[in-house]
DNA sequence: AATGCGGGGAT
DNA sequence: ATCCCAGCATT
């Protein structure tokens, strides 16, 4: 049984909680608003949920005010040339998004009349919008009973249930969790356990005596709420080797040339190495010179840790094409990813 | 089911 | 340095 807990999440304790202490947040009605009978609006929380996808509430604040004083409608904001968006985005990453919440502010205004879809379902067919968006759009202006999980979500139910595996290995489990618990008030629901995730049960500090689910928290019973939620185990990162080449001309101008289009630090600049591969075969130099062999660099991907041996030589530039030759001092301002500019400094450039 | 995609804040 | 953040689209 992976969730072997005989209390589903306490909405009423939650409510209530939330009643007293929600977040002041720009794109908020409060509780006492909501109550009155004001609805949000869907455009400025469709705006902040895109904003605060993978980002902190305050990296967003700043770009949500300026998008909703430069654009206050769905319209003006489909109205607007991408160029544009796309300059106000920057800075606040993903760059993806800047497209499609663009491309959704279009087809809201063309498809919908300028009015966003009422129903989660709907919603997660505009661009931009999953699973997460669409649900948390859904409950916070239309109050749909709909589970609204996400990363501050995954860590309160995983403490709660005292949940054994990863949260990836146990999603349906916990949506289905969270669904059995979703009240009336939807969206205050929604809203209150992500501030309850943002405020008392954080990642790493659990403030256990003020939290109105600790009660019946599993993880505050065993004495270390932090332990959860259980981390995968990271897959044994392989070690690849090779060599890289950096070539000199007379002048000092050094060779580099552009990665393919696609792959690993796609389109970015380098200096020609071998292939990178489990054992580390003899160099097989470029062209024929005095190599001398200078370090070597360690850099850590994802997937894979590169152990890269430098090797440096004075060459003629007729001797080569597919790429260009650059002075010294124009390196920095080269797309040259972390991995290359340790390959030259190990070299005795830069 | 994996992987790429940015950048900032907290620890 | 490492982790985490109101995830999504693509393969």
């Amino acid at each position: 049984m992976l969730l072997a807990h005989p209390h589903p999440i306490d909405a009423p304790a939650v409510l209530a909680w939330y009643d007293r202490h929600a977040r002041d947040l720009p794109w908020r009605v409060s509780p006492a608003d909501r109550r009155a009978g004001v609805r949000p609006d869907p455009y400025r929380v469709w705006l902040s949920e895109v904003m605060l996808q993978q980002t902190t509430v305050a990296a967003v604040k700043a770009y949500f005010l300026r998008f909703t004083s430069l654009w206050p409608t769905v319209d003006d904001l489909a109205a607007a040339p991408l160029d544009a968006v796309l300059r106000e985005w920057a800075g606040l990453g993903y760059y993806a998004r800047a497209r499609n919440l663009h491309a959704c502010a279009v087809a809201v205004v063309r498809d919908h009349g300028s009015t966003f879809p009422d129903t989660s379902a709907a919603l997660q067919m505009l661009p931009g919008i999953g699973a997460y968006t669409s649900a948390a759009i859904a409950a916070i202006c239309f109050d749909e009973r709909i589970a609204v999980l996400d990363g501050n979500l995954d860590r309160v139910l995983a403490r709660y249930y005292a949940l054994e595996v990863p949260v990836r290995d146990a999603k349906d489990a916990l949506r289905g969790a969270l669904q059995i618990a979703v009240p009336e008030r939807a969206g205050d629901f929604a809203q209150a356990m992500m501030d309850l995730g943002a405020t008392i049960c954080a990642p790493r500090a659990a403030a256990c005596l003020v939290c109105p689910l600790q009660s019946d928290c599993f993880a505050t019973k065993q004495g270390d709420p932090t332990r959860y939620p259980v981390k995968p185990t990271k897959p044994e990162r392989p070690v690849r080797k090779g060599h890289a080449f950096v070539m000199q001309d007379a002048s000092g101008d050094v060779f580099l040339r552009s990665r393919p289009a696609k792959g690993l630090l796609a389109g970015m600049s380098e200096v020609p190495t071998s292939d990178w591969a489990a054992t580390l075969a003899d160099p097989e130099f470029p062209l024929a010179a005095e190599w001398r062999h200078r370090g070597q660099v360690v850099h850590v991907f994802t997937h894979f840790r590169l152990e890269l041996e430098v090797w440096t030589a004075a060459v003629l530039p007729d001797d080569f094409d597919g790429g260009w030759w650059c002075e010294p001092s124009a390196l920095a301002g080269e797309a040259l990813p972390t991995l290359f500019r340790k390959v030259l400094a190990t070299a005795g450039l830069s």
